[in-house]
DNA sequence: ACTATGTTCACCATTTTAGTGTACATTTGT
DNA sequence: ACAAATGTACACTAAAATGGTGAACATAGT
């Protein structure tokens, strides 16, 4: 199951694409619309502005605002920030690799051909889905 | 990613699965052969009992052994067990369901919809793999 | 009776999760 | 220039999950 980070992250993301181009929305405002954490969320914002996702005015009349455009933000990245690895066994991962302690040959190994399967699919579902997508 | 715990017990399983109708095998025997902490895999062999999966011997010549057969084990209900419900949200999750406590309307919640499709490809790839595909 | 096995159940160290506390820096309105 | 409203930084914490281990016990075969 996805953690809350994730979830939360992905709830204020949405709601920042809806508000996409009316300039910048308060930490406040967001957590309190969209029922989320307020100083939880902080933190969340900012490790999404430091991926260069959203931008933040200071002083009055400041706050976040997404500075790409919607149809240029997936999900995949997201989780991949939030989560860690999509893949379900580092053998099938594509960011985060690492051998198979048990088995010889990998290539021969059913388990990871089943694994690598669900990590593709869920990896395309995952970038097909912009946040574009998600207000739509 | 997947727990150890799961992991090894797919190890476990898949071996049993290839010493099936050849009697018990030590859980000492399965732990060295297949290099899986003995203290940790005796917990996940008798949990994989509990569950009916496996059966066991006391005494000399004693061990476990798979009771079904290969083909009728598959991968969904070991995950389920060892991982907890294979939805990523639980809004999704057929056997651990939640109702969403963001969305008003679920029909119309595309973030819930993405998700859904990935359980849903998720759990019928792992409900197909059965220990007997494993062992091919 | 003895020994080899599995069984039970409690315990433990480490890491991850989901936050909170406190102080600070920057911008804007007056 | 100053005050107020905002975001920024970084450390800290409580609770839960993970990945085990310890010690005593129960049972079957010889």
């Amino acid at each position: 199951m996805l953690s809350q980070k994730t979830r939360y992250a992905m709830v204020a993301l949405t709601r920042l694409a809806r508000e996409y181009g009316k300039g910048a929305m308060l930490i406040s405002e967001l957590a309190k619309s969209e029922k989320l954490p307020q100083r939880f969320l902080e933190n969340i914002l900012l490790e999404l502005k430091k991926m260069g996702i959203l931008g933040s005015k200071l002083g009055k009349s400041g706050g976040y605002f997404l500075l790409r455009h919607p149809k240029d933000v997936n999900l995949a990245e997201i989780v991949r920030q939030f989560e860690g690895p999509i893949a379900l066994l580092s053998c099938v991962s594509e960011k985060a690799y690492q051998s198979c302690e048990f088995c010889k040959d990998e290539s021969a190994c059913n388990i990871r051909k089943v694994f690598k399967e669900i990590r593709d699919s869920t990896f395309e579902k995952l970038e097909n889905t912009t946040l574009a997508v998600l207000i739509q």
